[in-house]
DNA sequence: ATAAGTGCAAAACATTTGCACTTTG
DNA sequence: CAAAGTGCAAATGTTTTGCACTTAT
């Protein structure tokens, strides 16, 4: 059933799961399936990804495993500029966010893109930039600079998060 | 009484809500005030500020008022990277916001000091930066720099918004 | 008078938490 | 079995909304 097919399919999640501590129960197993896909999600994607699976899960279970890959350094609370959270898979080098304003659509930029910033930023006011921290940057993507030449305020398409 | 004072008060803030279609009242001359600290500030701390003077006035007409003074141009709806709204007087020149983690304090950033990002976005992502949307940078100000050389965890000093 | 603005109570949200029950090791 | 993890329901905190009442013009 379900849950076999779950833990059988993760062992490598589930030796990641352990390696932190956490037992790999299938919920957390879908929680890290979900995450898996490399991209932004919210913890709803996840549990909307999870319920597929395993319709019985709750919010709490998803928000309380995030909170735990979190802790153990296997997940990323990253601020994306909405009123909700993201969360990626936790990467070893940091990098930062141009996230569309039209669409929704994330894109990591490398910190050496942002190299001189910190200079500039001192300059001006003193303050030192924090050497972990993600800086999300509002953008337009690609797609929709040719797509939607100017109609800001109707069409919205809202691709799914890559 | 409270009424005539705040409206006396505030002949040219009146003046203001008018350009901009509004009707000035009391409620919205005091959350005019409160922004016109020139700071940045929370729908709540607006709150706090306006029932020192009138003290029935209520979140719902915070909240409108705000609404309307950005719909009107004379107020800007900012992200600074925590889960609640921030709203200060706006600006003619675009600029953007460094923001100290450890108090929360807040400066102002030329938009000139960003000028070397849009290049390296747009060669590194393809993304354009948009024209008018603020970047809110994570930071550690000069204070907190002197003050707390590496107890991130405890003392959280929390300044008042500046 | 008429439209705009207000207060209140209730709803909408995303997220958190207390607690009893279930699973894992 | 003990500890860890889960579901559920209720609470949280911020922001929004419906509606009847008040105020400004």
């Amino acid at each position: 059933m379900q849950l076999r097919d779950a833990r059988n399919a993760g062992d490598a999640a589930a030796a990641i799961l352990r390696r932190a501590g956490c037992r790999p129960t299938a919920q957390r197993l879908l929680v890290l399936q979900a995450l898996g896909g490399g991209g932004h999600v919210t913890a709803d994607d996840i549990l909307v990804h999870a319920r597929e699976r395993y319709p019985s899960i709750n919010p709490s279970t998803v928000y309380r495993t995030l909170d735990a890959l979190v802790a153990a350094g296997i997940a990323r609370r990253t601020d994306l500029g909405s009123d909700r959270l993201y969360f990626e898979v936790a990467r070893t080098h940091r990098h930062h966010h141009v996230v569309c304003q039209e669409c929704g659509a994330v894109e990591h930029l490398h910190d050496a893109a942002l190299a001189a910033l910190a200079p500039a930023v001192a300059a001006e006011t003193g303050y030192r930039l924090t050497p972990d921290q993600e800086i999300a940057i509002p953008a337009i993507c690609p797609a929709c600079q040719s797509a939607a030449p100017a109609d800001a305020e109707k069409g919205h398409h809202h691709h799914a998060h890559p």
